[in-house]
DNA sequence: ACCTATTAATAAGG
DNA sequence: TCCTTATTAATAGGT
């Protein structure tokens, strides 16, 4: 829609892509706003660029690197899940997460074997303490965010929101790369994946925030994340 | 961008509002993709329309009385969560949910207090094998919907899904209604609540699932959801 | 970032 | 919902 059309295709040129990006990411969110208050819509919008989100991996894998050599444990194998238990901003969340899953784990029957009545019984106590912990922890992160949000004057629109979350939800679950497996824990195993991941995607998404009225050029953010 | 211009408000004409809504939600979704193509970007969108939303609801609390007087419970509480226990189409799944959920609260605390630690042990064994079965389930479920997304030629473009996921998570985490309150299973809790509104979202979105490619004029659904 | 020729989206009407 | 068309809005390329 310009001086000359252009193909509906992958742009090679990083910076023209770049310039693409920023204009058509503003008038996406411009068109979802209106579609929104037009028609009492609720409309979701997220848009990731493909170099933010490299970047942002690489962020992700530095932290691991430097905070496993102070605890050389055999975090290893599960790169793409203990990766994300390794960030230093919310580690005393991740540790106690960690603790989590694993009675989780042995809850789930997978290292249960040579326990007593009694060993199982103080288990679920530890448990039980573990998750209290994390779930305080987690209450009191998510209200700091939560006022952040409204300090960054976002609001949603209208009441449907568990509507929408659900459906977003499933939705994003569906589209896992990894299938939940069944298991006892599969459940509480992916809320703690998810809890794991935590820090980093709300870091992302809280920095990144864009109100639907304010039409703030953003300062070459990645991750953008609307909804009214 | 038309005839005339149109100020960016609330359309009060119904029929006016739906003939927008259709015109713009399927611009909309094409600049989305264009967006997606072009910069190797993903994008994420959910659309719902306001009386979609309300007929979805209606729907929901017609089957619930219809089935609670076949059971005369104690579900009348807890409104907008035990709505969505009751639905019919995935009530086998809901059943077992309903199971697991009660052995949840109790590791939780909240009813345990009579318990001997050989009742407890029982419970534990109880739990787990609900949560079996719920995950079986669960797990079938879900493949069944992978293999009816992939029938209706909807794929994403890229791999950084768990990044998305758990943004777009936490981000409608962070916008619930209910904040998450300190209590060892809210983890557990609130993972319920999404499998137990589960029947309801999938339904939706699977039925309303949209190709980025594919054009097609959707017969009046009034969810929309894509990512590419 | 701003400019503007040009294309694309869309409001109203059938 | 689909088609048409006058008009506005988005934006590609250049500065």
């Amino acid at each position: 829609m310009a001086r000359e059309r252009r193909e509906i295709r992958r742009i090679e040129n990083a910076a023209a892509r770049q310039v693409t990006f920023s204009k058509r990411r503003r008038g996406l969110f411009k068109k979802a706003e209106e579609l929104a208050v037009l028609c009492d819509a609720d409309v979701a919008l997220v848009v990731f660029s493909a170099t933010g989100k490299l970047s942002h991996m690489n962020d992700i894998i530095d932290k691991y690197s430097t905070h496993s050599k102070n605890l050389g444990k055999s975090h290893q194998q599960q790169t793409s899940i203990d990766l994300n238990v390794e960030q230093s901003r919310y580690s005393v969340l991740d540790e106690q997460l960690v603790e989590a899953s694993r009675g989780l784990r042995q809850m789930r029957g997978e290292e249960l074997e040579g326990l007593s009545v009694e060993e199982l019984h103080q288990m679920e106590r530890k448990l039980e303490a573990g998750l209290q912990r994390v779930l305080i922890t987690k209450d009191r992160l998510f209200m700091q965010q939560i006022s952040e949000l409204q300090q960054k004057n976002f609001h949603l629109s209208n009441g449907s929101k568990w509507h929408i979350y659900n459906s977003v939800l499933n939705y994003f679950w569906m589209q896992m790369p990894q299938m939940p497996t069944a298991g006892t824990a599969v459940v509480a195993a992916d809320t703690e994946n998810v809890l794991t991941e935590d820090g980093q995607s709300s870091e992302s998404v809280m920095t990144n925030v864009h109100s639907g009225s304010s039409h703030d050029n953003d300062d070459g953010s990645d991750i953008s994340l609307k909804l009214s």
